[in-house]
DNA sequence: TAGATTGTTAATCGATTAACAATC
DNA sequence: TAGATTGTTAATCGATTAACAATC
């Protein structure tokens, strides 16, 4: 790779791609980083840096085609390609992930449902089948699985992580409770509910006021 | 306040509660520094400057007792008090959150369900019945309410939230794909999980291979 | 006591902001 | 052309790491 870009930075694109995509909505055709800067309360030094890692998309004297823009940043984070999603405990968070999967943007697509329980074997969620975990092996050999979503007790997330690296699964959307060790080559992405809402608990009484 | 202690830091105290929860279980009394930044990754340094900005919890020559820091962690993140929330839009990820806020620490108490479809209104969940968004002003006037769900289409939330504001709500959690502006003393924190998702997506692709 | 480890200051590193020449 | 606004360099600010005296 070239020069390393920051976490900082990379965590930012998605929001500049929302906004973005809104002005689309909006049929706004241009905007200059002052205006988006009002718009996303960050200054508009901050913006033509962060933009400026992937390339000059904007015009001198003109500013910057929303529209392409757009396109671009969706094209930085891999939007373009589909990522064939499956996920791994489906209790009531993995449902409404799966949920969510299915409604969300065609980037990514929800093609198999697993569970520990072997009772929940054959029940359906959004038409899909609930597999048994012993199916995995099967299931990521034969097809194209790039994302897998871990959705069960902490207990169980570390040891079927591994076993799915073992078949090659490249990411994971951890929502168990847990990090999870992963070799190079392989991204995690933490969503950990309980720590967000400690952070508002703070903010609500030693921090913010 | 006296000095202000920085998000990267508070955002890193929830992790610390986690493991040190961990090692209260295993029934490990007391740790170094350099022990704890082996188990977490993280620079003992770091974790030593993170605690101090809070006070000398630990003691020259012997380390952390794992209980004490514990404890104050929790009482740091304002975890020794009951907040009393509710949730508004009791989709599938409404019903997640819900069941997952029954289910986890103490300091979280589900008090009641909000939809704004009326058909909903009667529908129980884990055993409390959904309220519709007309009765919200009589429930938050009359009962302590301090952290409001945000878990609706993103375009009903700002409308909702400012409406919350008004009877006095101080903290949301905000599972809406769109930013809540609020005035100084009402916390937001956010919960983006399609900003989380397409991060997965960047790091498989453009980014960390 | 001797060894271990904190709390804290100083040094380094990285990220954000400001400024401005280039140019559409 | 004159005004606007980028891309980019330099300056500032903040966060992380290293180092070590204090001390249990």
């Amino acid at each position: 790779m070239e020069k390393e870009i920051s976490q900082a930075v990379i965590r930012r694109m998605p929001r500049y791609y929302r906004y973005l995509g809104e002005l689309l909505e909006s049929g706004i055709e241009r905007i200059s980083s002052r205006e988006l800067s009002v718009l996303m309360h960050v200054t508009a030094s901050q913006i033509r840096q962060d933009l400026n890692n992937f390339g000059g998309f904007g015009q001198t004297g003109y500013g910057y085609n929303v529209s392409f823009l757009h396109d671009e940043i969706g094209r930085i984070l891999g939007l373009k390609n589909v990522n064939d999603i499956i996920v791994v405990g489906v209790g009531n968070l993995g449902r409404a992930i799966a949920n969510y999967i299915i409604a969300g943007d065609e980037a990514f697509s929800l093609i198999g449902l697993f569970d520990l329980d072997k009772q929940k074997k054959g029940e359906t969620v959004c038409g899909i089948p609930i597999m048994h975990t012993d199916e995995l092996k099967d299931f990521c050999t034969s097809r194209k699985v790039d994302i897998a979503v871990l959705s069960m007790p902490k207990e169980n997330a570390p040891s079927v992580a591994a076993e799915l690296i073992s078949y090659g699964i490249k990411g994971f959307w951890n929502f168990a409770h847990v990090d999870i060790d992963t070799p190079s080559g392989v991204a995690v992405e933490n969503v950990h509910l309980s720590e967000s809402l400690m952070n508002l608990s703070y903010e609500m009484t030693g921090g913010g006021v």
